[in-house]
DNA sequence: AAGACAGCTTGACACAGATCAAGGTGATGC
DNA sequence: GCATCACCTTGATCTGTGTCAAGCTGTCTT
């Protein structure tokens, strides 16, 4: 049996064989094939299992990562331990930039998880002359920001059932822009993650989600829900 | 009597003899003189007065505006009427990029303000082949979103009390940037702006400064406060 | 198959902050 | 100099969500 319940795997030295299924969406999306094999050579692909720390808030920020399959949670704790999720990081978001040289919140996988990571010196000087790669790193930024900004008013002005409401929707959607719509929305995060993302406790999360089934919006099963009622519900999620 | 309380000035069509108070702070900071010539041909330098619309969210987003001079509140509307105030934006600041096509959010002024304001497009294009500005750009937006994240934190698992002395820390902090250190915090926006800010209504607010004034950590004055015990305010703000 | 455990749900009660209501303060106008 | 108005403060009460405690469910271990 290994030391590390759960080790970290990673290829560098070779090229990976694994096809990157998010190619399109990612950081990398629109480089040519000659630019991408330059910027391959920066990458290492690194496997993480479940619940591993990819990079701690208040660390040396020396990695930037490009996630490629499975799902981290990115937070920020309080010195008493209070923890708020600031985000779910899916395949083809980009982590680990940071204002100063330290990162600025946590993250660690929730199941498995496959990232590219990048030390950020070479990664840099790869983009600093690049005006695709620049422009596309804003779009990413612009578009983070914007979730952001939706987060806050969901944390500072919306009541417990809407908070869940608008957490399922905006989930669905985000899980349906990869593989399509479909009736039950998976929810790999437990429900103490929900409530730290929501500013809720785990109690309220659970009560609501059974709120909602008594309402007949949805329906619980293992490991997700399924929207009987998607108007209805947007509709709640919006109001 | 003008028919517009608050007439907006332009001066476009010819040089502004107005110096730009924070060059170094703001998105053009980098330029070098034959470059920020340039650039200054692209810029309309506007005047607001108090509490006009610099953009309304989901308008289409035509322009983006350097702030120059004054102070502007950023929020989202529920449809409900319920605010939240997602950021003050002071001179230096570099508002109104989207993610879409449209504003995401609604800015406004809170005393008088000057903006230097440009047309998306002719913007985009200047700044497309300019690796400088991007990485700018970049930084402008990777501060926002960490400010962001430092909100949500605040938002979700902050009680008032905290939320308050925070928030006085902050701006302290944000001030002394452009002004130098100063014992007294002006606060040119009302309780009600501090509220929608902090999540929370306009008489948690007063209360909690009448509380802080009464535990000695602070005076009101007209128009602000002054911070009478700096290291025990910034433990209360940061636990 | 039984026990242990993590994660989730449910109930009873408490309380921080919201709501409702009234009154104070200072600036502006007539 | 008095009325008006916007803004702020204070008090009384209510309530949504937190806290505390117990029990449930499914999975893993042996």
């Amino acid at each position: 049996m290994p030391h590390l319940a759960y080790p970290t795997t990673t290829c560098e030295g070779f090229r990976c064989e694994t096809h990157c299924a998010v190619r399109g969406l990612a950081i990398c999306g629109e480089l040519g094939p000659a630019e991408h094999e330059e910027f391959e050579r920066l990458a290492q692909h690194v496997r993480y299992g479940p619940k591993e720390a990819l990079f701690s808030e208040d660390e040396v920020a020396d990695s930037v990562y490009s996630l490629i399959e499975g799902i981290a949670r990115l937070y920020k704790l309080l010195p008493d331990g209070r923890r708020q999720i600031i985000g779910f990081a899916l395949p083809g978001d980009f982590l680990g930039m940071a204002p100063g040289n330290r990162y600025s919140f946590s993250a660690d996988s929730i199941g498995g998880v496959t990232v590219c990571k990048f030390f950020r010196g070479p990664f840099l000087r790869f983009i600093e002359n690049r005006p695709q790669m620049l422009l596309r790193m804003n779009d990413f930024a612009t578009r983070e920001l914007s979730l952001a900004q939706d987060q806050m008013l969901l944390l500072g002005r919306r009541s417990a059932e809407e908070k869940v409401a608008a957490f399922l929707v905006g989930w669905r959607e985000r899980l349906a822009r990869l593989e399509g719509v479909t009736k039950t929305v998976s929810l790999p995060m437990g429900r103490q993650d929900i409530a730290d993302f929501l500013g809720l406790t785990i109690e309220t999360v659970s009560r609501t989600f059974t709120k909602l089934e008594r309402e007949k919006l949805i329906v619980i099963v293992p490991d997700g829900v399924r929207v009987l009622d998607p108007k209805r519900f947007d509709a709640l999620a919006a109001a």
